[in-house]
DNA sequence: ATTTTTAGTCAGGGGGACCTGATTAAAAAA
DNA sequence: TTTTTTAATCAGGTCCCCCTGACTAAAAAT
């Protein structure tokens, strides 16, 4: 069993490192003033942007099933995403019913550059540190995914076939 | 200079950590049930709690100026804070123009608990892996700290101080 | 040919993070 | 004492995430 101290320096450490990568942010967003470039979220317009990004095509309702949202929710996100020209509606010829939902270029590089981008604190590691970092994180993540599993099933298998999986493709 | 791929593969992961972390989170928290106990997060109302845990008895201004939010902000998140209960206000009596925000006991819980808590899938590593995290992300919030102090020195001294301080406290 | 299901939409709402502008009451400076 | 500065407040706004309810149009089932 691990050592509780050394846990507890590592949630410290984890939670500062939320705290000042999220302060870092704010200034350098302020700095360049860029008004609409916000780190890419999981979440609301992030989500569907990167659900995009791995199945390109997809219907508001599959979208809506695989990220867990109502319809309605869903509807705004892609709205807003269209505002931004970052995706595109349009309707289905074979299911009239249906919207089908495509990433503009813009939109696909959006969803790339914001979420790929790799972090310039990065660059304070040596390569030993970045193997084990990537070893930490792999053990992490699988334990989160157990988590995740263990109290929602279902919700894991289309998570993890979704979005993680996207990254992967990514970054391996 | 580090490896690209290895930072690409690095980022990729930490990303994924962070979708992970938050959809078990979202889940977790569907499950309990507990509607008002969200992660706190380094913002809003959670950063008024977690200043208020290192300095109880702070003014609003003095808050705002610490924090770097306008009287206006501030005096919202204190008052939602009020509603829940996890901090109280009272006028000063040597200068009754400031009011005095105090942690009721509550608050003092919320913000340890909340905050320090250590995460369920730091038990997936071993003390070797806990200390090189723990090095790692040291390197990393060096890293960031720098990065605030270039853009904006005078936030980066108030923000150390502060925040950055209080975690040092309860951890080592 | 109806009824039912499905995909979306509109309307409205709850919370959250922030901000600017205008105003009041109390302390400090002139 | 009068003016100015300071701490806070109210009012109103912008944008974000996310949900329920009510309603249409089109496809599927009966």
């Amino acid at each position: 069993m691990p050592n509780l101290s050394k846990q507890k320096n590592v949630a410290g450490k984890l939670i500062e490192f939320g705290m000042v990568r999220q302060t870092a942010d704010e200034i350098t967003h302020r700095r360049h003033q860029n008004k609409g470039e916000h780190q890419l979220r999981f979440q609301g317009q992030g989500k569907i942007l990167l659900a995009l990004a791995q199945t390109d095509g997809q219907s508001q309702k599959e979208l809506a099933t695989r990220l867990n949202l109502t319809a309605q929710s869903t509807a705004e996100f892609v709205n807003k995403l269209v505002k931004k020209q970052l995706v595109t509606k349009e309707k289905s010829t074979a299911d009239r019913r249906k919207t089908i939902i495509r990433l503009t270029d813009s939109g696909r590089q959006t969803a790339a550059t914001e979420s790929v981008k790799v972090p310039e604190f990065l660059n304070a590691l040596t390569d030993t540190e970045l193997d084990q970092f990537a070893t930490i994180l792999t053990k992490i993540n699988a334990s989160l995914y157990d988590e995740i599993n263990t109290y929602n099933p279902s919700w894991h298998t289309k998570f993890q076939q979704t979005v993680a999986d996207t990254l992967r493709d990514w970054f391996l």
